[in-house]
RNA sequence: GGCCUUAUCGUCUAACGGUUAGGACAUCGGCUUUUCAAGCCGGUAAUCCGGGUUCGAUUCCCGGUAGGGUCACCA
């Protein structure tokens, strides 16, 4: 690496053509976290060159994904910076200073062709199957530039590149990756080429990190920093993030969903942030749950992984799980009430919810399912779904009437779950088989075939309603 | 197709050339138990194939196979 120190500048620089997926969000959260963890600059610039594919509202949205996440930026479009602005088609007159000098220097000309003549020339090139290059038909006498046409890059030295790359290593590739490629469009707005090169040059971006699908267009960006005398930063390519198949690379086309939908299933930003963080690189222990600052803490490009990840559900779902399991009480009450309707945010209900859930839009199907009706309705049941295996009518119903002669004994302030199974079980553990007394308790309270233990249920339920649903069960077995 | 690149349990991964190839998720079994859930304990399961280098290869080299990327006036 360097022998001189050198404070570390990174960005972020989507451009606003629609909502970020997590192979997004992932390349940030590296860039964020190397900047953070060597207390530097992290930037987000917007990439907003190709007019006909941009987005309306994608900037605001490709902000509130990161801010969701918890990343944030030391410049950008939103705060301003010392290199302001921040949005590509704010900074044309830094591309065409360096696109003078370029042909100044006779690295640049411009492109006389209609496109329609280029086009013509590539589908001749691909029936004769051989690779399309546009230098092999370089005009002779390029007209001056104006503007009007498209400024290409003039290939001076067509020789085989070689490079490092801080993740893949040592990476080379031949001559035919090197092309005049147009830096400035017709339109006059630069290309991804060229202009990404002049910003992280004017913005002292020292470690570029971005997906595997630059590292052919390499070569092409190494031929400017040579003709434009300077020095180029660390790269750093991230590997691709493949999709639920495991087969192709994450995408929007296929199903790469808006970041932002994780929020409305009721993902943690902590929880998303400790999954994207594994996704392409592990740290040096075994620990697999991490807090964001931990996740800083342990950031280290050498551990950044070569191949592809995978995308796993499952595994998204049991970290969230343990991030909500991490949460204080009083957080993980604020979240489960934001799903619950009034009358069943009963904070005793909270720890119940968050044991059965992998995350919070779990609620609303328990919800939909009836399976929390119990708390605030009297459930419906049967008499055979009272009954504990083949247990006599007579022996349930006696020892239903134990169970709540026991309760109305229990003086309110003694009642709770702790209490209530100290009781029960003193009468549970007399009988031949504990379930004769607790499956039809349990039953009486919930009426469902799955659900919390009795006491649990009694102590959310209260003293009064508990001895109405016994009394009920009660009178059920009789009847 | 040319060029670049990758390859360890079902999945995600660990292993300065020497390990009984480790961990996590999932799965299966047990414990606990009144049913779930949670928890605890345990099991099954992998170095793509073929050559080479080496005393020794998951690890280094070559070839094959399979996957990914890229060949735009998109980024």
């Amino acid at each position: 690496m360097e022998n001189q120190i050198q404070k570390v500048v990174t960005r972020f620089a989507p451009s606003p053509t629609g909502f970020l997926h997590i192979g997004g969000i992932r390349t940030a959260l590296y860039a964020w976290a190397y900047a953070k963890k060597n207390n530097g600059t992290f930037i987000l610039r917007i990439e907003d060159t190709d007019k006909a594919r941009e987005v309306e509202g994608s900037i605001d949205h490709i902000i509130e994904s990161l801010k969701w996440i918890g990343i944030t930026w030391n410049e950008g479009p939103d705060i301003g910076g010392p290199n302001t602005p921040y949005k590509q088609s704010e900074r044309l007159e830094s591309y065409k200073k360096y696109a003078k000098i370029l042909i100044e220097k006779g690295f640049a000309y411009a492109d006389p062709y209609t496109e329609e003549e280029v086009e013509k020339m590539r589908v001749k090139a691909d029936e004769e199957k051989r690779p399309f290059l546009y230098r092999e038909h370089r005009p002779e006498n390029p007209p001056v530039w104006d503007g009007t046409q498209p400024l290409r890059f003039k290939v001076k030295d067509i020789k085989s590149y070689e490079w490092d790359d801080l993740v893949r290593g040592h990476l080379k590739a031949g001559p035919e990756a090197l092309d005049d490629f147009i830096l400035i469009k017709s339109d006059g707005y630069p290309t991804y080429n060229f202009a990404h090169i002049i910003d992280d040059l004017e913005m002292g971006v020292t470690h570029v990190m971005r997906g595997d699908e630059f590292i052919s267009s390499t070569p092409k960006f190494l031929s400017v920093f040579e003709a434009l005398e300077i020095k180029r930063p660390e790269f750093v390519t991230m590997p691709p993030i493949m999709g639920a198949d495991g087969k192709k690379k994450l995408g929007k086309r296929d199903g790469a969903k808006d970041f932002l939908e994780y929020k409305n299933e009721g993902y943690l930003p902590e929880a998303m942030l400790n999954f994207l963080a594994f996704i392409g690189w592990s740290p040096e222990g075994t620990e697999e749950i991490l807090t964001p600052e931990e996740f800083i803490n342990l950031f280290d490009i050498k551990k950044i992984h070569i191949s592809g990840g995978g995308f796993n559900e499952e595994k998204l779902d049991w970290i969230n799980k343990e991030h909500i399991k991490r949460l204080s009480f009083y957080n993980q009450e604020k979240y489960v009430f934001d799903y619950l309707p009034d009358e069943l945010k009963i904070k005793k209900i909270v720890p119940l919810i968050i044991e059965r859930i992998y995350k919070f839009s779990e609620i609303t199907t328990m919800l939909k399912s009836g399976e929390l009706d119990f708390f605030y309705k009297e459930p419906i049941y049967s008499k055979e779904k009272l009954i504990y295996k083949n247990t006599d009518i007579e022996i349930i119903s006696n020892n239903l009437k134990e169970a709540l002669d026991t309760i109305e004994k229990t003086d309110d302030a003694d009642f709770n779950k702790d209490n209530i199974k100290i009781f029960l079980m003193e009468i549970a553990d007399r009988l031949e088989n504990r379930g004769q007394i607790l499956h039809p308790l349990r039953f009486a309270l919930s009426g469902l075939d799955k659900s919390p233990d009795p006491f649990i249920l009694a102590d959310i339920l209260g003293k009064k309603e508990t001895i109405s649903r016994i009394n009920k069960a009660i009178s059920i077995l009789n009847s």
